[in-house]
DNA sequence: GACATCTGAATGTCAGACAATTAAATGTAT
DNA sequence: ATACATTTAATTGTCTGACATTCAGATGTC
């Protein structure tokens, strides 16, 4: 942790690249306690309030977590897969929306990842993870859901599938293509027809990963991602139709 | 940007999520202008520092700017992919070597995510990619380059290889899959034979991605990913017993 | 009209204080 | 001697008030 200010736009940005640097190289290991505020104030010659700053900016990377009292102080983190999941999907839903990324961009990168899968689900899946996929396939058969709950059953379905994987790594890498991208699946209203193929699919899906089918529950997948398409280019020519009444009237 | 507190562990942190959580629902815009400060520390009845260390978490994550003199202040950022890329790869290095994540599973993550990109890349890569790619084989060639040196051109080249599936999503996702396993990759030892075999299996690659071959350069991933992990077993095994004889002695 | 200057609003930083919390040390009673 | 209550000291959390710095726009001058 030397005091080696780079461009320091901030101080207390400065300061948290350093402490930053110290964590990611390892030289401050999981559950090490950081010097007190007062005693990094000093350390930076800068006040107790920058150096406040500078932690906060860890904090919100759950690069570090503070207790208080006797003892207390900062503490580096073991970033947890839970952690890195709600961020890997709130950043990726914000660069889905912010940088206007189209649907049909989006479900191509969770369709490829989703079908990167699917082999090693097929081969490791668990009861677990069935009975999970199919009693999400029994919530989509309620007549009285919304689309968003559809949409959150569909979410739960196809973590099921990538949990069947069995590697956490790849679970982490998923969250943010499957979760992120649900705002962009709300947008799609779900008619009963749809809805009716969309489970036949998840079915046949759990259907071939229980029988360690990895090819078929491929191709399935490929089938989804097509009719997934399909439906929000629907959804998009229905749009693009009401606009154009809307300028005529 | 309602001031109800949910279970404020601290007063910044519940500000910051109050901010947070009307930046990701859209109600502030990009480039939107937030309050100033002093605004801000009376609409939550808090003092400036407060505001201020909520700010900093924010800017942390990359969500606001902030920007001094007159009509400046704190700005809704658009989160650009570049900033995207960064924290996936930090973040997803973290997980890796705070939670002892094995070399074989990353690798699996890894190799499975770029076989996703693969089919892709072979259909649409540029000749830009193919030039980078041949160009890193070039590299890769010099004798007198070093192990890291090695690896990081290993990784332009596989970047190179996700870059040509031409998604911008896929390119943040892998980002982390691939870089991020860097430090892991790192301590591998490359013998002149095992480059010369990753150099010959780089080149198969290029050429089939230039062919726009998908089933082949799959294959060769496959081949890549499993003499990878050889080598990581090799290293492992003689790490292994230089412990043995260290522990004899 | 072009350029220099002033002004005000905002963030960045500092100093010092007090409140709240908490683990450990100390004391006390059984 | 053990169990429990109390004190203590260290540390983070928060507040107040101040000053420094930056910078767009208004003002003034030529």
């Amino acid at each position: 942790m030397k005091s080696t200010a780079d461009q320091p736009a901030d101080l207390s940005a400065g300061i948290a690249d350093d402490i930053r640097a110290a964590i990611v190289s390892g030289e401050l290991g999981a559950d090490q306690r950081l010097p007190s505020e007062t005693e990094l104030a000093e350390h930076f010659s800068v006040s107790r309030p920058t150096v406040r700053e500078a932690l906060k900016r860890l904090a919100a990377q759950s690069l570090i977590r503070t207790q208080r009292g006797a003892f207390g102080g900062a503490f580096v983190r073991k970033l947890s897969f839970e952690d890195a999941y709600e961020t890997q999907v709130t950043t990726a839903a914000l660069l889905i929306t912010m940088n206007a990324v189209r649907f049909d961009v989006a479900c191509e990168a969770r369709f490829a990842l989703e079908r990167a899968c699917v082999s090693l689900a097929a081969a490791r899946r668990k009861d677990t993870h069935l009975e999970q996929m199919r009693q999400q396939i029994k919530v989509q058969k309620s007549p009285d859901l919304s689309d968003e709950e559809f949409c959150a059953s569909d979410v739960a379905f196809h973590r099921a599938l990538v949990d069947a994987a069995d590697n956490p790594l790849l679970s982490f890498q998923l969250a943010g293509a499957v979760e992120g991208m649900q705002p962009l699946m709300n947008m799609i209203t779900f008619s009963a027809r749809s809805r009716a193929r969309i489970i036949e699919l998840h079915t046949a899906l759990a259907d071939a990963l229980e029988a360690n089918d990895a090819h078929t529950a491929d191709t399935h997948l490929a089938v989804l991602e097509n009719y997934t398409r399909e439906l929000a280019e629907h959804v998009a020519a229905l749009r693009a139709e009401a606009r154009a009444n809307d300028a005529e009237a």
